[in-house]
DNA sequence: AGCACGATTAACT
DNA sequence: GTTAATCGTGCTC
């Protein structure tokens, strides 16, 4: 079993559908100097490439989008309402420019440093929402591109609690807008069912494994 | 050079 | 439910 190996750039290198259904479970691990951050991904959302018209590779590549076009398995981190960094990862080939924006995790590590950044609101709240993970995990644009398939990195996404596809839940993705159907309703947000559920597997069948290793 | 807009959040009513 | 905060990006002039 190799829980702390990062996922392959073959696992990324594949639709933004296909991989942000397979991140639900998932563990993301931040590491900073002053210790490590991870949580278990519960809420993702897919972004398919410049025929999805919510997808902000629509405009073509330019300098914010380029990093979607990269090959798979970086970091894609970008500003929304000129406050919010949001993280993705980049799938798919390169030049096609796919990514999977990261919505929602729960803290399983780092629950002090993400406390003293969060901790202004009650803890299911605080990394509920793709900007509240940035702040709680430091990540801003120093992180984009980087190389996530790395076990050195920053920042890296391994294998957690597995979710069967069928048990996600499916719907429409947030805050598009007036982007056209059928984009708008196309169910690419993927959430966990349960996600203390998440949280309990992870507290029963992998931590103890990783005291002992 | 200027401008409208947004893959959000928090603090309001 | 509504709205302000805040700024990089892409489009228009």
């Amino acid at each position: 079993m190799q829980i702390q190996q990062p996922f392959s750039q073959e696992f990324y290198n594949r639709s933004a559908v296909a991989v942000a259904q397979d991140l639900i479970g998932a563990i993301l691990v931040r590491q900073e100097k002053n210790g490590t951050i991870a949580g278990i991904i519960t809420e993702t959302e897919a972004y398919c490439g410049e025929t999805d018209l919510a997808c902000h590779a629509k405009a073509g590549k330019t300098k914010r989008t380029e990093p979607m076009y990269g090959p798979p398995g970086r970091a894609f981190v970008y500003l929304t309402y000129g406050m919010h960094w949001l993280f993705n990862c980049v799938t798919n080939q390169e030049e096609e420019p796919d990514a999977v924006l990261i919505r929602g995790i729960v803290p399983i590590e780092g629950l002090v440093q993400i406390e003293s950044r969060r901790g202004h609101q009650p803890q299911n709240l605080w990394t509920n929402g793709p900007a509240k993970i940035t702040q709680a995990m430091h990540i801003n644009k120093f992180h984009n591109k980087i190389d996530l398939t790395i076990e050195s990195s920053a920042i890296f996404l391994t294998k957690g609690v597995f979710v069967k596809n069928e048990e996600l839940l499916r719907n429409p993705r947030i805050g598009l807008g007036k982007t056209p159907e059928p984009w708008k309703s196309i169910p690419w947000r993927f959430n966990a069912p349960d996600p203390q559920a998440l949280f309990l597997s992870y507290q029963n069948e992998i931590a103890p494994f990783l005291k002992n290793r």
